[in-house]
DNA sequence: ACTTGACTTAGAGCGTACTCTAACACGCAT
DNA sequence: ATGCGTGTTAGAGTACGCTCTAAGTCAAGT
């Protein structure tokens, strides 16, 4: 198969039709086309598109600074840099973040040992 | 020191006085004592609650658990079991989480070292 | 011909976690 | 005594990212 319906797309992004349409209105998604009774038809390209998308989202990129990276892929192949510096800069953030939620786990994991200890003294 | 004002408090733990306040409002701190015209004084081991707490949301728990496992503290020492249960819990949602962010990370790493390429072959 | 189901739109509504406002109170320094 | 800084409250407002509603269109199956 190399074109998808809305559903389609859903079941396989595991996004729902309404944010594959919200991520269209908001820009994220350009050119998706219209079949003769105006459904979406997504293309592989579109597919690539929603899970790279899914992927910054899931590393907590805004919508915004999403839609200013692809706004930039809008405005031709000499922005190449400018998109670069924006992953770069997602990329840092992510790593901080890593970081961050390692270092809360392991708080979270003493107070379980500590639960444990006292569980095991006094059941 | 060993008592804080919220300003104080603020300062240490990142939080604004406001969402110290809606902490508490929200049962999260318990019995924050007040001096004589009525602003609130933080003991050590509020500190160590509000860090506690901070590990928790920065690890994406909801403030609605947070209360339910502050509630069942506060019903006394036999919900043990319970609180750690629901930590145990956290724990694997954020090892889940943390492998999530990993596999997008590596999913921009890739797009970031295609725009790599790209440039030094044509910058 | 009619129903069903999948789609369309603009725009409203929602859940979460803050974040701020407005009006007021207190204690200390000038 | 007056102003300033820091605190207090209830409750309103905000930002974000969806998520849903309502009314409609279309093509295919019975």
């Amino acid at each position: 198969m190399s074109v998808y319906k809305v559903a389609n797309m859903a079941d396989i992004t595991g996004l729902t039709p309404h944010t594959l349409r919200y991520y269209e209105k908001e820009l994220l998604l350009l050119d998706v086309p219209r079949d003769s009774s105006g459904h979406r038809y997504y293309s592989e390209d579109h597919l690539a598109a929603v899970k790279f998308i899914s992927a910054l989202r899931a590393t907590n990129m805004s919508i915004g600074t999403i839609k200013e990276y692809i706004s930039l892929y809008r405005q031709g192949s000499n922005t190449s840099p400018a998109r670069m510096s924006i992953l770069k800069d997602h990329e840092h953030l992510v790593m901080k973040h890593l970081e961050d939620v390692k270092s809360s786990l392991k708080m979270i994991r003493k107070k379980i040992q500590r639960y444990e200890a006292s569980l095991r003294v006094m059941p």
